[in-house]
DNA sequence: GACCGCACTTGATCCAGGTCAATATTACGT
DNA sequence: ACGTAATATTGACCTGGATCAAGTGCGGTC
């Protein structure tokens, strides 16, 4: 029908209402109408290019943010110049929450990829939520669940062996994709290796060299940015060889 | 007035509008007739004993605790049967919050000395909070709060040395407990050396040596449970030298 | 397509902190 | 007061993963 070669300007501004996102997002739980009110206090921005900016620490703190598509990692410099990887942010899922309590963003948030973005303003959405309960509860869900994603990244750091961190942060990755509807088993690393091995507690040179173990040991095929799982039994294996957590899984 | 061996009922009852930690917990910036409102829905507790828990992971989600005196331990049972300890709630500070999500504990929590709590069911809180703008804002705060909490250990877990997360550790404590009224320099630590390594990610066997070497290089004095921190400039000086955080300090 | 720069890999060495084992100290029940 | 179990300290040793130091290969530029 349209011109294959230029580009949708609907494509950018699918509302809530269209969005694939939507059962892990915000509007999971609300009703056509109330989609619809939240739907416009939701900016949709032109897209991000790999290695901009979203916020920096100490900014003050206005919206948050929904992933559309690609992906973010949040960080904190440190002061020898190095960064401190606090977490990767996958399509339907919201950046910025730390930064209600003091008004000021306590990470900074930049684009692995080329990604687009779903800004709210934080004291809207916080208005309109006393006025639709089902939001304040969905709000509620996604806080509780990033304080249970951290604490799950706490025993991961707490006590666990360098590999055991890879293949759990490889299959949190899986899943992830999985649920967004993408490949289990094939799919790109958007993140550096140095990334990994900050958000792991690990050095760049240990992740290395575990890539290249778990491929000698046919756990998985790794090609540069691209990762094939090959055997998920062990990987499995390895993550929940440890805590006994009732069936909960590390890492979100 | 009255025999001072009978218990008053009264100080179990303390009302949120007379409770000290008003400043720190839900209650925060509430106008006196919605304190009011809050408070019946709180349900004060009579005394828990040592070790006794408030609840275990698993077991369906009704309340969120706020700790009143005392203070908790939140935690993991590993397969091996030893615990990885999540975090030490002191007075003020409510736990049980990362159970919204699946409607199920994602911890357990016991006291780790006498200690009294309130207990607040979390729908009739939800419901409260939508007629109460600035209750919900106080929560919303209390959970960013939580999760940059968390962050924070992440950071403390990924890239610190061990006497770097022992120093964090104790003026973390120094902090909560000058905030609440008590000593910032002398305490008791209510928690076992082992729960302390857990929650660091040690080895207990390396937090005992922490202590000894610290008290003799004069940093603080240790004899069991009691602690008094001497330099309080040195103990900074391990916290401070690593992450380059915009004046915040990490751990809560 | 040759040069450059950066991300990644691989190898060699070292050490912080874990593990194992032997006391020491305290708390607690009888 | 005593015995037993839990908790903490101390010592000796060992190892996983950090660090240091070369390579290697890929993507971008002119």
């Amino acid at each position: 029908m349209s011109d294959p070669r230029v580009i949708s300007l609907e494509k950018i501004k699918v509302a809530c209402q269209n969005c694939s996102l939507a059962s892990f997002c915000l509007p999971l739980g609300l009703k056509q109408g109330d989609i619809e009110k939240l739907d416009q206090i939701v900016k949709r921005s032109r897209p991000i290019q790999r290695g901009e900016g979203l916020f920096h620490i100490g900014e003050p703190f206005q919206n948050i943010y929904a992933v559309k598509t690609g992906s973010f990692k949040t960080f904190i410099q440190t002061e020898d110049g190095g960064e401190q990887v606090l977490g990767f942010h996958l399509p339907g899922e919201l950046i910025g929450l730390d930064a209600i309590l003091d008004n000021r963003h306590g990470c900074s948030a930049k684009a692995l990829e080329t990604s687009s973005i779903c800004k709210i303003p934080f004291n809207q959405l916080e208005v309109l939520s006393t006025q639709l309960p089902s939001l304040q509860h969905q709000i509620f869900r996604l806080m509780s669940n990033e304080i249970s994603k951290d604490t799950n990244m706490l025993m991961l750091l707490g006590n666990r062996s360098a590999d055991e961190r890879l293949a759990t942060f490889l299959l949190s990755l899986s899943r992830r994709l999985a649920q967004r509807g993408f490949s289990a088993t094939e799919f790109n690393l958007s993140m550096s290796r140095h990334d990994i091995a900050s958000y792991l507690g690990l050095a760049v040179e240990t992740v290395s060299r575990l890539f290249t173990r778990m491929q000698q040991d046919g756990l998985l095929k790794v090609d540069r940015k691209f990762v094939r799982l090959l055997d998920m039994e062990r990987l499995d294996a390895l993550c929940e060889k440890n805590p006994h957590c009732h069936g909960k899984q590390l890492l979100p």
